[in-house]
DNA sequence: TATTGTTATACTCTATAACTATA
DNA sequence: TATAGTTATAGAGTATAACAATA
């Protein structure tokens, strides 16, 4: 009998360009490649983590606040470019399941400083575990200088 | 008297790490530095065309159509790693526009060719010389060697 | 007046499941 | 039974605008 192959998400982010189809453009461009990549990182990101409901995005923000313990909530939506809705949004995320708190700042009361709590340390701790194990694997094809000469060329990218 | 920046969707991304924060094990991390640069490509794709719903799927899917006359959605939903229905939305986006038409299959009355119309090919000319436009300044900071070599990297990034 | 944060609202992307028509 | 396509529904990501509290 035949085997059903399931679509998954993952399934069809590695099967993109694997036809016989013409894309034109698309395969010129290196913002097409690499939106590729990001798509069959991202896709086994969730495979990653038992949790579904765990996003890169929400991983960043915790991680972020692990980090810089205290940061306002601008400055959080500053360094992963977000506004600030939708940081007020990412860190409801984390203070519902008490991962994060808001302490009221005395010395300026419009704002708060953002800390893990127990729970989230001991949760940010098992998910960056799985997170680098994740993109160790992701970049498993490459050598070590390979991945070093990678990330010079993207950080080119960047360089305004 | 300060000039007031506005925090565009593109500045926010580009002020991404400009920070002092520590970004942790974010940083070490190369499907970061991807996610990263497919940000800033996609803030500035936007601001490449005036029509802002042209998003780079609903563009990737209309120059598909075009090189590839009288695909099967399923065939289109493959190549561009959709599933079904996220695929009938992006065609709907298109036929609605009168930039592309369902034609009956005969053959297959469960399933439609997909074709451009005339506006189609008018429009999908027009985005494609802005598109590649946008991904050459994208790149512009990248020898042409560099970007041969980066398109080689992230290829291994694909392969499985 | 300007800033911090929240809420309301909306649009894009994407999926799964249920359904229709057809094979 | 299986497949092509649609529709319903939902969750994630993201933004802008309006608002309250505070500076």
């Amino acid at each position: 009998m035949a085997t059903k192959i399931k679509r998954t998400r993952k399934r069809r982010a590695l099967e993109l360009f694997d036809s016989t189809l013409d894309y034109g453009l698309l395969s010129e461009l290196t913002g097409f490649a690499i939106k590729r990549a990001n798509v069959i990182d991202f896709a086994s990101f969730g495979n990653t983590l038992d949790d579904k409901t765990v996003t890169p995005l929400r991983f960043s923000m915790l991680n972020l606040i692990g980090c810089n313990p205290g940061l306002q909530q601008v400055q959080l939506a500053d360094a992963l470019g977000l506004s600030r809705s939708a940081t007020t949004v990412t860190i409801d995320y984390w203070d519902e399941r008490g991962c994060v708190e808001r302490r009221s700042d005395p010395a300026d009361r419009r704002s708060y400083g953002i800390y893990l709590t127990d729970e989230g340390r001991t949760r940010l701790d098992r998910i960056a575990g799985l997170v680098a194990a994740h993109d160790k694997k992701f970049t498993e094809n490459l050598t070590r200088a390979e991945l070093v000469e990678l990330r010079r060329l993207l950080a080119k990218l960047y360089m305004r």
